[in-house]
DNA sequence: CGTTCGATGCACT
DNA sequence: GTGCATCGAACGT
């Protein structure tokens, strides 16, 4: 079952906790990838510092300020692609990035893509590799520019509920950011081998 | 183990 | 022109 865009309208820490466990999807004629959210990070309102929200409106975080249950996709450090959940009510910006899958459904399909931009082969790629970290999961999944602003509910990407129990997680500061660290903001599966970040943090 | 650093595009001021 | 919500190879210890 797709989750409903009535799971995004709520406070982002809360989507952020529910979304560890769930199954992030996406459907190309290359076949069906998925995997299971272990690891997020919430980015909350215009007084968050580290959230692109923080100088105010633009047409890059437009999707920030819009309704909740869209893709937020955009293009970093001039090669990375970097997915978040956009959450809370039309005019409150936020979004909760996803940093790491659990490798389900298509695992060669991601080996392929993860091989064709790294000049790595292939077998090369251990499964929890795939999709550790904001960056390789997109690689993996294949998400890109044309997804930003399509809804998470029931398209081609979507993220199902699938019943699982991840377990215990953890919280942190936020990973790859300047400014806004004393936030908790992260959230993971306490000891999951495809969390991305230094083993303390893990 | 640990840290440093280059690659690379683009939105924003 | 500046600074990224990154990644991994290359180095030092």
């Amino acid at each position: 079952m797709s989750l409903p865009r009535a799971f995004y309208d709520r406070p982002t820490l809360e989507v952020a906790r529910d979304l560890i466990g769930k199954l992030l999807v996406h459907v190309t004629k290359a076949g069906r990838a998925s995997g299971v959210i272990v690891e997020v990070e919430a980015y909350i309102g215009e007084n968050d510092p580290a959230c692109h929200a923080s100088a105010g409106p633009t047409r890059r975080n437009a999707p920030l300020y819009g309704p909740p249950g869209r893709a937020y996709v955009y293009f970093n450090y001039g090669m990375h692609y970097l997915v978040n959940a956009v959450t809370e009510a039309s005019g409150r910006p936020a979004a909760v990035l996803i940093r790491a899958l659990d490798p389900r459904e298509g695992v060669d399909l991601m080996r392929r893509r993860r091989a064709r931009t790294s000049g790595r082969s292939a077998d090369a790629f251990g499964t929890h590799e795939l999709c550790r970290g904001p960056g390789n999961l997109t690689r993996a999944l294949a998400i890109g520019r044309r997804q930003n602003r399509v809804s998470l509910s029931g398209g081609r990407l979507h993220i199902e509920d699938v019943g699982l129990d991840p377990g215990p997680v953890a919280w942190s500061p936020r990973i790859g950011i300047r400014v806004g660290t004393e936030r908790l903001w992260r959230v993971f599966v306490k000891g999951h081998p495809a969390v991305s970040g230094p083993r303390d943090r893990r």
